[in-house]
DNA sequence: TTGTTTCCCATGATGACCCATGATATCCCA
DNA sequence: TGGGATATCATGGGTCATCATGGGAAACAA
């Protein structure tokens, strides 16, 4: 039990499963590249990122080699032989996109990329765990405003379960 | 040194990961000309390309010498003596079209190929992993729309491995 | 020959790559 | 604890390779 504790640390564990944390600030630039967070980037190997657009949120989803791995191993509830199945898995290994990223930390994303998730102007990263998510920023805001509200509204099972810290904390 | 990494057996399904992905856009000019996209390019060597029809979609399957054994190795499911499982290899082996990419990268399709994925104007090329398909674009967002349908109806199933945080937020 | 297909060249456009510079954060040492 | 040195980062822009595209010439078939 003592390990499970390792939300609050201040310092990431680097074999956990949990590589890409925290909340970032994006732009695009006149010429249409977005500089990739440096926290990201270091987790990110041989300068190359995977991106697919996620399924029914205007957001990126965004990795490295193992995000194909990762999206189709959360086919896994469904019916192996479920027709729905086999679409989705078309989908998946057919709509990453590997994108490089040049020595100063950007990249530039396909048109369509950038038209799924709406980006223009402000942008945002997310953490997501095993990968991370890019967004526009008044989306991302809005999802975590409804998080928060979430999370409000489930304080009391929040604390009982795992989150003692969160008792004092309340947004702005 | 990743190698050590592999704890998860669950997860070693692709040791090789897909070699064609990414979605691209392209078209036939008034030659009957199609240019292949660069990133596929450049996974195909000698300059040449193996077209095969799909099987029950208006798709092109396509990919290096390898694609005959892919399309062979899908007949797995078939029963080893079934007489349909000879006709299929029979069609196979004798259908799939080798053509050649000339170094602008383009490449032109038999008129039958054309006419299997009813290819006009704007077209679409998909990464299927091993190999990739070609189609119509309005096919290829139908199918991506499809899939997108499919990822919302088991959204449940999905978020539990898929998607952390907020429900869908059914409003008001 | 005449129409059709393949091959190759030319050109403009696009994007990848690289450099420079100023700003910011971090670290070290007095 | 303050200040300077250093490393990292953000940002803009220039250059060059690659690509998209149209079209001509050559090879081929009828």
């Amino acid at each position: 039990m003592n390990a499970a504790t390792d939300n609050q640390a201040s310092q990431e564990v680097q074999a956990s499963p949990a590589r890409f944390t925290g909340r970032y600030a994006g732009k695009i630039d006149a010429k249409g590249r977005i500089v990739v967070p440096p926290e990201f980037r270091q987790r990110l190997q041989n300068n190359e990122i995977f991106v697919f657009p996620h399924f029914d949120e205007p957001l990126l989803q965004c990795g490295d080699d193992q995000l194909v791995n990762d999206l189709l191993s959360a086919l896994g509830g469904l019916d192996e032989f479920d027709e729905d199945r086999a679409i989705l898995e078309e989908e998946i290994t057919g709509g990453v996109m590997r994108l490089g990223i040049d020595d100063t930390g950007r990249t530039s994303l396909p048109k369509s990329l950038g038209e799924h998730a709406a980006l223009e102007g402000a942008l945002g990263f997310a953490g997501r765990g095993q990968h991370f998510v890019l967004g526009t920023a008044a989306y991302l805001d809005q999802r975590r405003d409804i998080a928060r509200a979430a999370a409000t509204k489930h304080r009391e099972t929040l604390r009982a379960r795992m989150l003692p810290s969160v008792r004092s904390r309340r947004s702005s």
